[in-house]
DNA sequence: CAAATTCGAGAGCACCGCTCTTGACTCCTC
DNA sequence: GAGGAGTCAAGAGCGGTGCTCTCGAATTTG
């Protein structure tokens, strides 16, 4: 339980800050930096399935056993990555949208971010969204960061509703008491005056996104819309509208 | 390559039928279906990390060197399995589809009949849909196969655009050339007489279709629209509005 | 019947995740 | 400053994987 302290303050899963009070603080904390960074990289070239504990410890100079030090399992490691794509991924969307001013341009530029960020990462990226590792169970603590992805885009979309900006074209369906309780979690915890129509057609927009660059990564786009630039950016816009940000 | 003859024959991959001229021939035929069957059995309970060829060959009673007898490698078995998928999935969405009549409700059937089939079977799905294994990549024997599912969708499409009951809601933005001309490679191939606008919005909806899989077989939508059913019935209801089949 | 082909079985290679033990090292406390 | 507590890398080892090769037996073919 103390090692187990130590390990989440070298990991930063603990908001208190690093102190290395003693110098194998220091060291352990380097390590296990060392050690995501070339499973990072091994992850990059081979996917999730190819990255391999005992490989890493090999290019580590040291032996695999000492490797279990740092992270208890394999599937540990895992978690540590995807709580760092979770956060890189939602820095670079915050970015993005940070640089245009208007809502609907934020939107835009969080859908084209997450894109470009799927394609420069795509192991990365499928080991977030990808198929679910089997036997693995996403723990407690990859909860928060993964909030930042939709933050970004359900925040557009509030701005742009309260600057009067959204205006769907056309009227859809009703939405069933049930469905509008469920859209209506979401709406409590970041879009409180946004009608459940709208934060509706947001999440429709969303998970035509993710399908899209699924899509694209998975190669399911060959022989047809591949490469896909002009597409995605058409589909963007088509969607955009449908959510009533055009 | 006669035995590789004689495995494309045991596999149904060529269109000639058994023969089983020799009683090994049938031995073989039936042998090689009892392995993907087991190996389906395993797909379904771990996915396709889970699949190993010795614990296949464990639960048929045999040495897993004599399951290279009947296919090359662990790729060739999956590969298999995939262009099984493929057309047990396209089956069920003809079938489903041929249950309705008016196009607009062949769609819809396709749509709740694609979710289904995906619940039903999901590491199938995953297979086909989900992340590409690594280093894996499909050979072509799946590409035939794999036409089946957009073609039941396509082919709704175009009825309905026949039968003068395709409306788009609202203008969306002009194609770039390049856009037309890529979606209409689909359009020369299976619906030559439907405007790239209409198919450009089927394919938005086909991706969007596949998102939602995706994401509630990822449990993505935990917290929010988990159980996904009204969710979904009201998107395909919102998206078969945008296509014009309202 | 004899030759050619196909088959199951076994041994073996290199890899994997993971566990346990051992001996050396560092740190904290008396 | 010396000891004890805690931490560390290393090694051996277990059971698992995909895959290859060889060998003798069975079957099909001529």
């Amino acid at each position: 339980m103390l090692s187990n302290l130590c390990t989440d303050l070298a990991n930063g899963t603990l908001s208190g800050m690093p102190a290395h009070r003693t110098a194998r603080e220091r060291a352990r904390a380097e390590l296990t930096a060392a050690i995501k960074d070339e499973a990072r990289r091994q992850l990059g070239e081979q996917g999730a399935d190819g990255l391999s504990l005992r490989a890493v410890a090999r290019e580590l100079g040291m032996v695999s056993s000492a490797l279990y030090r740092y992270f208890p399992s394999r599937d540990d490691l895992l978690t540590a990555l995807i709580i760092d794509a979770y956060n890189a991924l939602g820095a670079t969307l915050e970015k993005a949208a940070a640089g245009a001013d208007a809502p609907r341009e934020r939107w835009r530029a969080a859908c084209h971010g997450l894109r470009a960020w799927g394609l420069a990462n795509r192991h990365e990226y499928s080991l977030i969204y990808g198929t679910p590792i089997p036997g693995y169970r996403a723990p407690q603590d990859t909860v928060t960061p993964a909030t930042r992805v939709p933050a970004v885009f359900i925040g557009a979309l509030r701005d742009a509703w309260r600057a009067g900006e959204v205006k769907p074209p056309f009227k859809g369906p009703e939405m069933s008491p049930e469905l509008r309780r469920q859209v209506g979690i979401v709406r409590a915890q970041l879009a409180p005056d946004v009608p459940e129509e709208v934060l509706a057609r947001g999440l429709i927009a969303w998970v035509q996104l993710f399908g899209m660059v699924g899509f694209e990564l998975g190669g399911q786009f060959a022989n047809t819309v591949d490469p896909a630039d002009e597409f995605f950016t058409h589909t963007v816009e088509q969607m955009t509208l449908f959510v009533g940000l055009g």
